[in-house]
DNA sequence: GTCTATAAACCGATAGAC
DNA sequence: GTCTATCGGTTTATAGAC
């Protein structure tokens, strides 16, 4: 398949360079890796199914990514930019950032598939040797960051609980809101992450 | 080895029954699992890596269980029981259940290992297919119950914030402790568990 | 750029000697 | 009860034809 417009957004110099080759197939990899992983993790996740789910053959895989963990890196960093547009940018109004978390809270429940892909892999990485682990520490770093300084607006117009400041607020809601959805996974039933989340953020801000 | 004093604690009328072999070996096979598991997860863990850490050939783990899920099983059941043991009983005041509960999450701190295999295993089980995944449904449903009728003993006393029930402060304690322990994990400097968790049970119930 | 074929290692699990 | 040897299948990754 040769390269189109749409691959051109991607790698707009085609014929030169390491990464010129089809950004399209190359995106497809990128998507079929992102489904398996989400089922069986990076570490029980195979190639070999990433290659019949974007129909191709094994090998082609390894024409466009020079191991497995460079197709890991693609579909984080991939994940992230969606991340990115989804979430939109930061309210300029201190008080509605709840409503904002909330907002993608909502929306993550579409797409059980993402939050699995993120729950399994943190928790793969979280050992010593797993080539995702520097990953996982700095984006859990800068949702941290994140957090914290969205929450500090609120503290500076008085709108967090007493006894709650910034870092609190942004390391518990980060927290809480992993935790829900993990409970989510095992039994969607069970446990409805954005309501609870919502309160959550109830009792740390300053209410009615 | 032939089986020795030890042995008979886990398999008193010893050589009936089908667990009835040498049940020392048998507890070996389970801890190299557990660690095996801990690192790897189930997926991607291989029962030979089990047996070269119990010292023993790959056969010699098939003799033990029939098949790979059955080890999952014994290393979960095994983890219970040694769970059930740290945790104690519940406190008959109920003004220190925060403080039983605070005492787990130190404990925890000791024990990177196990906070790792039940992250691991419990984002994988949240796959269709996974053999664990009833266990850790099971798990957090039971969990949250008890939660649930220790916080109710605590409601019961007014020691609850103000607008907050014993199905929240069950839920949400659960899910901000393996949020913060998921956390703690990728990097140990930047998040204490205990703290956190504390500061949280001190927004959910009424205080001074 | 895509394929078939295959290497080399490892997987879970079994057979059978001792 | 423990072993060696091995089965059939899968893994990541490469070689080379087209």
């Amino acid at each position: 398949m040769p390269p189109t417009e749409d691959a051109r957004t991607y790698a707009p110099s085609r014929p030169r360079g390491p990464y010129a080759k089809s950004a399209v197939t190359r995106q497809r990899i990128i998507e079929a890796a992102t489904a398996v992983f989400s089922v069986h993790g990076y570490l029980a996740g195979s190639t070999t199914e990433i290659a019949e789910r974007a129909g191709l053959s094994g090998a082609q895989v390894f024409y466009y990514f020079p191991d497995k963990t460079a197709i890991l890196q693609a579909v984080l960093a991939n994940r992230d930019r969606i991340a990115d547009e989804i979430a939109g940018p930061i309210p300029e109004n201190a008080a509605e950032i709840p409503e904002a978390i909330l907002r993608i809270a909502r929306n993550n429940e579409s797409a059980p598939g993402f939050i699995r892909l993120y729950s399994i892999l943190v928790a793969e990485a979280s050992s010593p040797e797993h080539p995702g682990k520097e990953y996982f520490r700095d984006r859990y770093r800068r949702l941290r960051m994140r957090f914290d300084s969205v929450f500090a607006a609120m503290e500076k117009q008085g709108l967090l609980a007493p006894g709650v400041d910034s870092t609190y607020a942004a390391t518990s809601t980060l927290a809480i809101w992993d935790g829900l959805q993990l409970q989510w996974l095992l039994e969607p039933e069970a446990v409805n992450v954005a309501s609870q989340l919502g309160r959550h953020l109830g009792l740390i801000t300053r209410s009615a």
